[in-house]
DNA sequence: TGATATTTGTGCGTATGTATC
DNA sequence: AGATACATACGCACAAATATC
């Protein structure tokens, strides 16, 4: 009698999980069907889908349904911590990172944007928009609110630059750090959907921190939009 | 002619919220149907819709399918840094705190309960699952691993007490700061979400820790699935 | 247990005012 | 000024989940 300690399907999770740690899927490939799998290992479907749910729970793998389970873009820890820089931080993770603009405008602020800004309703915010990718894929949704009076030439800083922290150098702002950060988990709606390119309903990770200079002073507002198959945070201790 | 600047929903928006704000609608109540709602105010159904989905979206209410529309049991704002003490936690934001023990076990542990608790594979692990929460509103499902041959008696410790700094105090353990936190959003599946009594596939912000104690040695992995509709952490910068 | 009513979720179509090109 | 896009709001119908009896 072989008397196997280890459950079939946790063997399948080694095997597929060792060909993803070697490289041979990849960030963005799409696994062989289950049905296919199933032959492979000369299991039932169900085995199969068992393994690739513990490598879903695991954030490695994530399914689409109707398309098939795809490699997740690299576990891609994103460290958060006082300071927040989005290309050191994934290019710390080895991968390219860029940014595509959403959106760039001047306009009334939200009841909630002017509170956390500690500026009255009246007043215009510098709204910045974009989509953050890593080798190519979509990590994340931002949204960045900052206060136009304060920054009168933010707007054309950010048109040139698309990097947050030089622009609010150019302004006269040297250095900002984040005074609080609140995480929560919801679900994508159609348009989150469609940019992160994940399904409607897919969980995101939403983190909503302001930024305010050496003086508490808030200078920023952002709010991103992970993408929950994609993304794990890491809590930094730093200083 | 009443050329109003705001939307209408806008303004309902801010009436609900305000009467929520006010306790008049206090957490865990059920709003009037959308329907009712519509005929006091005057306006369409829809209307009323857009107004409660921006509050959903701000995290004040939450809407369950053929029940109705609840008033969020706060946003409560879960704190966590390096040290994270449950009942401290719950009873800091004014709530009653609770636990349900789910599961109390010794067992062999997961390939990837080894490593995080650097451990050998054929070690054993007791494995403490429960419930925490709220004013017996379910908050969030935990797992804490802990390894067996250093604490040979945490199981009876945990047995009696149910509160894991005491009963690693009582097994020798003094102080455990949080080494590492990693956080992420899934779906829950059925068996999360009848723990949560919340609907299947609805978002979940998971909470992976290691916990270590002052020489650095991991003495527990824990891991902690929240109601993404019931929680938000907040980063503390903490001692 | 099962049938029925209630309640939210989703989709369609229509109309109007406002901002943009 | 005209055309176009967008946000807002209304109305109706049905699907899906839940509550109730």
């Amino acid at each position: 009698m072989t008397k196997s300690k280890t459950p079939i399907w946790r063997s399948i999770q080694s095997s597929l999980t060792r060909e993803i740690a070697d490289g041979i899927l990849v960030s963005g490939d799409k696994l062989p069907t289950e049905a296919e799998l199933a032959i492979r290992f000369g299991v039932n479907r169900h085995t199969v889908r068992h393994a690739l749910g513990a490598m879903a729970e695991d954030g490695l793998v994530h399914a689409r349904r109707g398309a098939g389970v795809f490699v997740t873009g690299k576990p891609t820890d994103y460290p958060i911590g006082k300071r927040v820089r989005f290309h050191q931080n994934i290019r710390a993770a080895g991968q390219m990172p860029a940014k595509t603009r959403l959106q760039l405008a001047t306009r009334r602020p939200s009841p909630r944007e002017a509170k956390a800004l500690q500026i009255e309703p009246d007043d215009q915010v510098h709204c910045y928009e974009g989509l953050s990718l890593a080798d190519a894929v979509p990590i994340a949704i931002f949204r960045s609110i900052f206060p136009a009076e304060r920054f009168p030439d933010l707007l054309e800083a950010l048109d040139e630059l698309d990097a947050v922290t030089a622009a609010l150098k150019k302004c006269g702002l040297d250095d900002y750090t984040r005074i609080s950060t609140r995480l929560t988990a919801r679900l994508a709606d159609a348009t989150q959907a469609g940019h992160l390119r994940i399904s409607q309903g897919a969980p995101i990770l939403r983190s909503e921190g302001v930024n305010a200079d050496s003086d508490g002073v808030p200078v920023e507002y952002g709010t991103t939009w992970f993408s929950g198959d994609r993304v794990t945070l890491t809590l930094r201790d730093d200083a």
